[in-house]
DNA sequence: GCCTAGGTCCCGTCC
DNA sequence: GGACGGGGCCTAGGC
């Protein structure tokens, strides 16, 4: 990259952006230090960052999937000059975190006010799978009824869905989106003992996933719970059947 | 925004980027479908596709830290025009998933060989405090003597720090950056019980983080485990100053 | 490839 | 505000 901007200019236009609550790209040689939380520096390197109309700020390198530092929304955004170099800072409190960007050169600048009032709409979540195993408690086995759905466990935690198999036993769904871990296991033996201490009953645990690891499975023995394979994908063509019927709104 | 460009120049300069391995900005009016583990749905808005490099690719809406939709390194983009729109396709396979952006209008394209080879150095991290206590074990107490760092658990799990109080008795350490949950205990506990069936003996257990939590507090009794007030930044202090003295190097 | 754990995780939700 | 769990979490490190 060559062709530097004019920080003064820069420094201008990104308070007037600022102000305006515009999406702002800043393109550059920078160094960028985070005192927080915990704290990192980055060294001079050419890469964008980005400040969003909620004063959310990100600095991208040219690889990556995540950003290297950030700053969340509401941060307060201060831009000043110092020793010629451009300096942004975007401060936080509670936690008290900040982020300090200096700009050596500005090969790209560029602001814009956009609209952007699109629902996003995801599919195929937890939230998804409980809902088709309210709507078809069949799902989990004949004759199984559900209770409560999000039981509170005391004193931390929650039940994702909480019944009665055909036989009157008290049962206890814990349900996952992805494959099923030893950990998962072990949160819902502690669920499952909760609910002992709570009721006097020890409860059946199934825990509803598409898949499980091997190491999980010979946990399931070891403490008796009972895994049940269910997909996300399945429940959510069960969901759409269901609106299409009319049978369900969501 | 108005002002829109000609979408076959910009499928071109996004083709000769793609190639080029360039930083790439649009930013433009467009809806956003991805297929995966997951599914979901974004209607038509104002808002920011980046696509890095390393062919990592992001959707930003104009406010939230996160990018609303997105693909990792290494996907395969594929650009193309169907019924005047501006159709950008990423793919990644294991997991199988699918990102398509359609843009119907592009309000602004930009694109940049960035060179960034700058080091990016974290502190004040869980790892920091693991060193700042084997370098340093009184930290925990008098007396305290490290054995092993990263003992493996059978059949799955760490224990950060294993070693012997002054007495001799076998002690497990584990390590958090910050308040301690209900669930950081339940998983020490799990640990404790691991190395209590190989080894025959209830090793003592200490968790060390700068705070915990009032619910976590009350499991400490019920389980037998002692809490350490130990913050990371204090151990990136001793770290710093054994740097300073040479008697670490990290 | 599977599995485990960390992260400035962020975020919503409910008390 | 604290607490708790989800997420397309991502990413790194072991085996």
């Amino acid at each position: 990259m060559s062709d530097s901007l004019d920080i003064i200019e820069i420094a201008g236009k990104l308070k007037e952006s600022l102000l305006k609550r515009e999406l702002i790209i800043v393109i550059g040689l920078f160094e960028v230090y985070y005192e927080g939380r915990a704290s990192s520096t980055l060294g001079l390197g050419e890469r964008m960052l980005i400040i969003k109309s909620d004063h959310s700020i990100l600095v991208h390198r040219p690889t990556g999937y995540e950003p290297v530092n950030w700053q969340p929304p509401n941060s307060k955004i201060d831009v000043k000059i110092v020793e010629g170099k451009l300096i942004i800072e975007a401060r936080r409190t509670r936690p008290a975190e900040i982020l300090t960007v200096k700009f050596l050169e500005v090969y790209h600048y560029s602001s814009f006010k956009l609209r952007d009032e699109a629902e996003f709409q995801m599919y195929a979540t937890e939230e998804d799978m409980k809902k088709a195993i309210l709507l078809s408690p069949s799902l989990i086995e004949e004759g199984f009824k559900p209770i409560e759905d999000e039981r509170k466990i005391h004193p931390s935690g929650f039940i994702d869905i909480f019944g009665v198999d055909s036989s009157g036993r008290l049962t206890v769904i814990e349900i996952k989106r992805k494959n099923v871990t030893s950990e998962d296991i072990r949160q819902l033996v502690h669920y499952v003992e909760s609910v002992e201490r709570e009721l006097g009953v020890r409860p059946r645990a199934i825990i509803v996933a598409p898949s499980i690891q091997k190491s999980a499975t010979r946990k399931l023995t070891l403490y008796g719970v009972e895994f049940k394979c269910i997909s996300p994908k399945k429940c959510l063509e069960i969901l759409k059947k269901a609106k299409g019927l009319g049978l369900f709104t969501f």
